[in-house]
DNA sequence: AACTCTATGATTAGTCC
DNA sequence: AGGACTAATCATAGAGT
């Protein structure tokens, strides 16, 4: 896409390898953003790097977290009844983009998503989904 | 970026905007499978639609649990070594990019990435990862 | 609604700093 | 190493089917 036709395969060179995915991975997070404007769904990325110790979130963390708590505040039963009733869908409901690109170090932090991320291939039934043990939602103090 | 410049708000009309997104979710799949590739980063996608029942899984299911699977592999100590040891990092390491896209419905069945997404936003540190309950790796059945 | 086509704006590989 | 620049490739808005 610039000066040279991309080959598509593993970049051996490291700095340019590095070089590249730092540019790919803004142009990812600008591509993300622009999905959230033009098609109105709520979106949040985060962006786990070898090179840093926080996270990027994006847009920002107390976005992020609006995002998240939208949920919280939904009562359960609402929660539910949304995921059954197709009749209450609408466009503009919420919609989220995760973007998790993790680089190296780091992984540790992942697992928890990963075990997860193997039910939800594993079945794709929105079953099971307040149950698995009383983990609640301030588990992390 | 096509035959007229961007304009970056939100598309009112209805199908536009649908339109938009399956191109956009298209374009967004294309370029990380480049970074896959070029960066060589174990990379998968979910992308939840309104339209569809199943997920949308990228490369693949399987592919997806390869990369998973490795994880569980590993024994703990290795992985808490990896963790804290940055002697330990390759460029190789596996990384691993997520991207889901939910649209409307079925977000019910994120409610636990989103949860386990507030810890990451909280704290940022990986500590408490094996811990915090017994969930262990198979207490989904 | 979901394809193809293609003009045109967006992204980015290579380069210089 | 990370920004700025720029040539060149890529993605996609709009239109047509």
């Amino acid at each position: 896409m610039g000066r040279r036709k991309v080959r598509l395969e593993l970049i051996t060179n490291d700095s340019v390898r590095k070089t590249t995915f730092r540019k790919r991975k803004g142009g990812l997070l600008k591509k993300a953003s622009e999905l959230k404007t033009l098609c109105g769904v709520d979106t949040c990325a985060i962006i786990y790097t070898a090179n840093d110790a926080e996270p990027h979130v994006w847009p920002s963390p107390s976005e992020a977290h609006q995002v998240l708590e939208r949920f919280q505040s939904l009562p359960s039963k609402k929660q539910g009844k949304h995921m059954l009733n197709h009749q209450d869908y609408r466009p503009k409901d919420v919609s989220m983009l995760e973007l998790k690109l993790e680089n190296g170090m780091k992984r540790n932090r992942d697992l928890e998503m990963e075990l997860l991320l193997i039910e939800h291939l594993s079945d794709g039934q929105p079953q099971r989904v307040y149950g698995r043990g009383g983990r609640g939602w301030c588990s992390s103090g």
